[in-house]
DNA sequence: TGCATTTTTCTTGTCGACAAGAATCCGCGG
DNA sequence: CCGCGGATTCTTGTCGACAAGAAAAATGCA
């Protein structure tokens, strides 16, 4: 059976596209964990399911190296960049500093059609909230914070911020495919605590938020891996 | 004329080596402004220097994109990335933090075969001051700062760190190509405080130091951007 | 049977060629 | 003289094919 995609179709697609269209199916698939990290890709195997040749699969493929998402050893399968469970602590410093960083330059310099993006993530993370659908929530709030650190304007915090957040968002999909969990109404609140500081431009305010905001996902992840996963059958 | 770069001899080359030799090579001649920002870089005119096809070409061009070292438009030709002279405040503000990130995280989490490596790139740099080398300078501070990132273990900060020594090596590489300055004894100093700093551990005092480095540096660029240009000729 | 070695198959890295847009040049009209 | 439209050239994006290296399978030997 040759698994297809759904893009069997009509193969006119415009000049240019092609790898755009590749880079974003895959990077999806990566931060959805529909493809499980430590998986091996297959050049040709993507080439026929995309219907293009092997050309701009590969250049998707090393974009994506680039951001860390596929690691790729010479000669060697390429394969979807997996989850450094031992190290995880320098991805903790690492968003802890950029929620910090992010939202104190978006209490700075943001500008009116930035906090109207920003709401209207927020709404749709409510939304999600109330739905009690999860995956929804992990994606829009990487939608969330990404457009908070639009609005700080530094493209190379935001740049660090993005690939922070797209991590985090294959963690908390490993935690939320584990076990349904209560999804958390606090987030909401928080998030809406760092909007209405961010609109008032309280710098200060909004290092505090944030700090607090990281270590609360921090602590849930960890709750995740400190977890028994052990089965207790009776013996 | 052909300005052949040097390479035109036997084409036999491993494997898999194409793409890394052009990367290197490009980026170091775009890092030293050998190739000015805002240059044009035609795929076939490096094929035919580099004797390979266009294929390693692009991805090595691919990959400098994705660093930020090019900008690419779709359907036109690649271009060495600009240096936005409007925007360098948040070059500064991230220099700034990553100094002193990864020097807190180097005094936390060196380990001795960390300072042997950053103790070599400082007797180079001090070498290099004494000889009034200035191009040697820039990219041995490069160095010397990516070794203090490395000690501190974290890759997020490491990966940030490098991107930003980059385009200070470029943003310094401008200075000095324009007017042969005194060359800063007070670097020397301050890089030795901040390495016994980090041997001590003293996370406080590294701290410190990363700030003052740091805007050590950030006034000299901006004492080059404030220089007037114009001659001053008799009329 | 178990292990080392060789052969086969498979996947990637590189190449040359072709087609679609973009840039340039040329001719024409105002 | 200048501007505008079409033809031409030039550059990039994509393709199929081939070769080198790696993984897997098959073979031989103890």
């Amino acid at each position: 059976m040759t698994t297809d995609g759904g893009e069997g179709g009509l193969p006119e697609r415009k000049r240019g596209s092609g790898v755009k269209v590749v880079y974003e199916m895959l990077r999806d698939e990566i931060l959805n964990l529909k493809l499980a990290p430590g998986t091996h890709i297959d050049e040709v195997q993507l080439a026929e399911r995309f219907g293009m040749s092997r050309t701009p699969i590969r250049e998707a493929l090393v974009r994506l190296a680039g951001e860390g998402l596929v690691e790729t050893l010479p000669n060697r399968s390429a394969m979807v960049a997996t989850i450094d469970v031992l190290n995880l602590h320098t991805f903790y410093d690492a968003i802890t500093l950029m929620y910090r960083v992010t939202t104190r330059l978006a209490a700075q310099y943001h500008r009116p059609e930035d906090l109207v993006r920003i709401r209207a993530h927020q709404a749709d993370y409510a939304a999600a909230v109330a739905a009690q659908d999860a995956l929804a929530m992990i994606a829009i709030n990487r939608e969330l914070h990404a457009a908070i650190a639009e609005a700080g304007r530094n493209p190379y915090f935001t740049t660090l911020t993005l690939r922070l957040l797209n991590e985090g968002r294959r963690i908390l999909r490993l935690y939320y495919q584990s076990f349904d969990d209560r999804l958390p109404q606090e987030y909401v609140d928080e998030h809406e605590a760092m909007i209405a500081a961010i609109a008032a431009r309280d710098v200060a305010l909004c290092d505090r938020i944030a700090s607090a905001h990281a270590d609360q996902i921090v602590r849930q992840i960890q709750k995740l891996f400190a977890r028994d996963e052990r089965q207790r059958v009776p013996l």
